[in-house]
DNA sequence: GTAATCTTTAGAGTTAACTCTAAGTCAATA
DNA sequence: TATTGACTTAGAGTTAACTCTAAAGATTAC
């Protein structure tokens, strides 16, 4: 299948705007033009936007990501680089989930702590209560 | 305790830049000074960094941040907008999570379409693998 | 065929979150 | 007392990642 712009636009959610700036920081060097300069994207084109999107959302910058795409480029001799970056991606990736976790953990009592404050009308109150303070104590070690 | 700013910023990992642009921005309501304008932070002061950590580290923007604090400093008239604040950014984090699991399968693909792509020599070599095919289909569809 | 819509370009503007500078003040040490 | 290093301020500068503009050309629907 072959997509104009703005069709690749609304099946990713990104804007014209923003596939034009990827294009132009090199993320997209396999979409084609017309003879009159129109892009047409490609479901490759399409899969290399869904990849670019995954390593967006492990917290790689576009300069990383257009690394990638440079080796991917440069063919089978940098292989262990883009192995190497992958393995950093998901020792990264490993840091980013631990950290998620505990800062569920500390969301998670904010809710109860507030639902009681809430019930009760008052923050201070809903302090006093035990099981509120001991998973206070599990979580962190603080009072806000 | 009490901390300089210089102290705070080992502490935290932040600078002592930031920390007077969080409380430039509002971030830092509580924060006392000496009668030469010196900052001097508290325990308490260090727990709300700790706290700004974790709303920043879920997504939160420092204007979203702010907002918590102020309806914190408005007292308890404001206990349901900061019920629903922590509501809200638990559902968001949990899509988030959610997220970076489907991100974990894609990088844990490439990491073994690379192993054995380096193994080989090859990454068109790799992508023959009929094991490596199977985890690409249930992974994704794509061919990146 | 014409009106409406889509796409093109170069380049300027925006936003969030820092990050730094300059000129001066303060505190601790030799 | 002099030096060293941390701290103060207002405000300017930076960076990443968009986001938009304007004017013109291309495509689609009727």
């Amino acid at each position: 299948m072959r997509y104009s712009i703005g069709q690749v636009a609304k099946k990713t959610g990104l804007t014209a705007h923003t596939l034009r700036y990827y294009e132009k920081e090199g993320l997209l060097p396999f979409v084609q033009k017309t003879g009159s300069g129109l892009r047409v994207f490609s479901d490759t084109d399409i899969g290399w936007l869904e990849m670019i999107e995954c390593l967006k959302g492990v917290g790689m910058s576009l300069k990383g990501i257009k690394q990638y795409i440079d080796w991917f480029r440069e063919g089978d001799e940098t292989l262990p680089q883009r192995l190497e970056m992958f393995l950093q991606q998901r020792a990264h990736l490993e840091k980013q989930m631990e950290q998620l976790n505990k800062h569920m953990a500390k969301i998670n009592y904010k809710i109860h702590l507030y639902t009681e404050a809430v019930r009760l009308g008052s923050l201070e109150k809903a302090h006093q209560n035990k099981e509120l303070q001991a998973e206070q104590q599990r979580v962190y070690g603080d009072m806000f």
